[in-house]
DNA sequence: CAGCATCCCGAGGGATACTG
DNA sequence: CAGTATCCCTCGGGATGCTG
């Protein structure tokens, strides 16, 4: 099997430094690199709200493809963010759950979306004024 | 040129959702993607400090490259976080520094460093658990 | 010193088809 | 319904060498 490989840093990340932050084998990055991946944020964004099965984040977020969304899940489920129940019926479905650790981790990751969200334009402006002095 | 392309979006990217967070063309992804390249966060923490020179920052991050040092810091500053200051001396010598939209930016965003720092055991208590449990 | 240019590689991720 | 299994390709990013 290929997918199963709930993505581990591979090899290397021995660095990091911080400047100060901690002492080694930097955990800031173990931790963030997870959830910079592409659709992370999303889905713990639309599991901070209720509890949703498979087939309802797909909808949620229309342009995951299901092998994207299978594999995002268990990367956060691996890491403690998300709960994972199979309910035996037939068909079978999965219901995915924020964890308390989840939710604790959202908590300032959210301040982080709304300032994306509220200072889009300041941002966008920037790279106007950027690439506009630029091709000059 | 080619590294001179300050990466834009590429193509794509219309997409998005956030369930209600806003209209169209996720605004926050926009700015996220940015920010969770491999060396932003630690660029920013350096410079959220004090300004710094480009071989400061080369220093202070060993284990970057002059090419994504270099990349990062004009993505920063495309974006607004970072400004450049140049100064003719002989040799040049190039200052960056943090802007005001940068700090408030990383206001948010240094706590959730500060979370990933702090509960990085949790996280990794969580994947040994997960993996153990996985390889029965 | 502070870059730019080139070559190159691997992982992240998309599209599609199949299954219990 | 909730996944697996393959194929394939883009692009982030490392290594190296050259310049004003």
């Amino acid at each position: 099997m290929v997918l199963k490989a709930a993505r581990k840093p591979a090899l290397g990340g021995q660095e990091c430094d911080m400047s100060g932050w901690d002492g080694g084998n930097c955990p800031v990055r173990d931790v963030i690199d997870r959830i910079a991946g592409k659709w992370s944020t999303l889905l713990l964004e639309a599991l901070s709200r209720r509890p949703y099965r498979f087939g309802e984040l797909r909808r949620l977020v229309p342009d995951i493809s299901q092998r994207m969304l299978t594999q995002t899940l268990r990367d956060l489920q691996r890491d403690g963010y998300v709960e994972r129940e199979v309910f035996p019926t037939k068909p079978p479905s999965v219901e995915y759950r924020m964890t308390d650790l989840g939710r604790s981790l959202f908590e300032p990751l959210s301040k982080v979306l709304q300032w994306a969200e509220k200072n889009h334009p300041s941002v966008k402006a920037a790279r106007a004024k950027y690439d506009e002095s630029e091709l000059a």
